[in-house]
DNA sequence: TTTTCTCCATACGCCTGCGTATGGTTCATA
DNA sequence: TATGAACCATACGCAGGCGTATGGAGAAAA
């Protein structure tokens, strides 16, 4: 008797459910009948809505390929302020809400195994890196080296993600002051 | 009939060929027998050198701890010269030698998932953003400034290991420029 | 109320991988 | 040449995970 549950489940649900484990495990952790286990559910409704376990890591790529680009974009445009203020919060986006121990990192492990994995975190990076640069040149910086400057603060962001580098306020202002 | 062998193997070709396997499908893919089968051998050499799977990955983590320091700070000091000709030798080696597609990657994407890993990278990066920070003081880079410059530094490289960013000549230019 | 459609449970066969037990080689040494 | 140690092969039991087949249960429509 191991526990059932009142509710149905959709594809949400596994997606939803998958994402944690590919946070706590990689993708190899993403296996259907520990999700099974975890949801209260069987396997016989995980190969309801899905064909079979690639189905579902498309799936979860689908899902992440919606949310990136906008993740970080939107977030800041939609505060508005000025291009200095956006940069501000970009960074601030970058080393606490949006990312450290995320999805972020996770998609990135993964893209190590997965070409198509790879391929979105490409298109994300570059959409990403355009939005960064554009911010740079409404500072006034010129458009060929606001672009290499772009490029260099994102790479010191993912970096964070993956060393074990202590990184404070002051190291953050300090990137600042380099590429504005 | 597989294919036997003529020779006789050791620990250490278990784990270079561990190594190689964690490269090619990280953590979850470095299986005892599949591991045998490409050493053309059966477990029962396996469970000779070691005593468990775990023991195989502590064998492998010992390994990068002794290779892993002196990489960076001994390849670069041997070859002597100027703090700014050693500056640009660190630079090059991150950008093509030691690491792009190498172990660097893979014990990073290990170390997300087990705490053992995670602690010898955040030894090895100490190391390695002291021995920068040196470099920079070299140069003339107030200590206080250095520190930060040298990890805003090594988080670029790090996070060129795991972005889809082009990094061109020029951009690492600017970096040695920005940081010195 | 019956029928139909959606969603899930149960049970099965298969494969892969772990770890053990045990016996057989090969080589050095006495 | 006999003996012991180092190294490996073979065979086993077991657990976990994949995918399939089939039969409900529940709600919605007819």
């Amino acid at each position: 008797m191991t526990a059932k549950r009142d509710t149905r489940i959709g594809r949400d649900e596994w997606i939803r459910e998958a994402l944690k484990l590919l946070l706590a495990e990689g993708i190899a952790g993403v296996r259907v009948e520990p999700l099974a286990l975890r949801l209260k559910v069987t396997k016989g409704s995980f190969y309801w809505h899905f064909k079979d376990r690639a189905a579902l890591h498309e799936a979860m790529l689908e899902h992440w390929r919606r949310i990136a680009t906008r993740a970080i974009a939107e977030r800041v445009d939609q505060a508005g302020g000025t291009p200095r203020e956006k940069l501000r919060r970009l960074i601030g986006f970058g080393t606490s809400g949006v990312a450290p121990g995320t999805l972020e990192t996770a998609m990135r492990g993964w893209a190590r195994h997965d070409a198509g994995v790879a391929a979105a975190i490409a298109a994300a990076d570059g959409e990403r890196i355009a939005y960064v640069s554009g911010l740079l040149r409404a500072l006034g910086i010129k458009p060929s080296v606001a672009d290499v400057r772009a490029r260099i603060l994102y790479l010191a962001l993912i970096g964070s993600y993956f060393s074990q580098v202590p990184t404070g306020r002051a190291l953050w202002r300090e990137i600042e002051t380099l590429v504005s």
